[in-house]
DNA sequence: ATAATATTGTTGTAAATGCAACACATTTAT
DNA sequence: ATAAATGTGTTGCATTTACAACAATATTAT
């Protein structure tokens, strides 16, 4: 993987990825504290993908949301503290494992938010149309696949 | 800016950026270790944009290299106690600022660092072709415009 | 059989981050 | 002229993050 030369860290594609990320998730942050939202970002996503994959271990929910192991347990400390989700003992592979799932009150919570997260960016300007949306999935993805297997996750 | 109705946050290309970053930061970090460079990624980033810059006053770098006043102080603080800048008073539109340049030892470290890092990175296998890298370059650079209208960076 | 290695989740802690408050000076508004 | 608002940098603190160490169990190697 060639370098130009004369690029400066600034220049790199890591940069604008950090930078672009960055602007992401102040607008989210932003945006959950101005709705009034009564979960943060980090525990929407978690409901959110408990929602998709069902029943899944605490190490497989990490990978998902981003999160290490530690931190997914805590975040899960908070959902099961507030009645969003219950935990229960399972297997995987022979292995005691937690998994949880969303009780009704965090079905609840989880479509409200979904819905009024819906309607706000419903309302903001396209700033990206449909195609080039696609053409920036496509390629950060096939970017990312590289990243991979140069980077030890450890999670 | 409208979403699909079926599209759940992991399959978004918020989550998809963060995931990214998350990857370049981690690789980055572990690169830095791994070559055993006497900077962290983030003196680094500084170095290299104090150098391209020139004499830019503190809240002109924070925006730069993405971090807010504080810990652009803080990095600066480390940076110039181990003698790779100095600071000096200035003004900029009669307010008093303040700058700072590289000292020759920190000359010396950013080169030697730019060095070894772009060695190592002309030896990572190629996932991403020339001219991918300049699709991925120009989408995510007019996402990040778009997102710059949204959200406050009150940096 | 025993030891070494691997998987999963928790605890603890050092470091980084985000943010509000402050000090100080300058510009703008009244 | 006075007050309010703005720009710059620092301090302090609460939260988040990263990471190492541990406990408990299962698998693999010797």
């Amino acid at each position: 993987m060639k370098l130009k030369q004369d690029k400066h860290y600034i220049n790199t594609i890591y940069y604008k990825i950090e930078q672009t990320a960055k602007y992401c998730r102040y607008l989210g942050n932003q945006v959950f504290q101005k709705l009034n939202l009564p979960i943060t970002l980090d525990e929407f996503a978690t409901l959110d993908t408990i929602k998709i994959y069902g029943e899944i271990c605490q190490r497989d929910l990490a990978k998902l949301i981003l999160k290490d192991r530690p931190g997914t347990g805590r975040i899960l400390n908070i959902l099961e503290d507030r009645g969003f989700i219950k935990r229960f003992a399972d297997t995987k592979n022979n292995r005691l494992v937690r998994k949880m799932s969303l009780t009704n009150q965090g079905e609840k919570i989880l479509d409200k938010a979904t819905k009024v997260l819906k309607e706000y960016f419903n309302n903001l300007p396209e700033f990206l149309s449909q195609s080039d949306i696609e053409v920036l999935d496509q390629s950060i993805q096939k970017f990312r696949k590289g990243l991979e297997q140069e980077v030890a996750m450890n999670i």
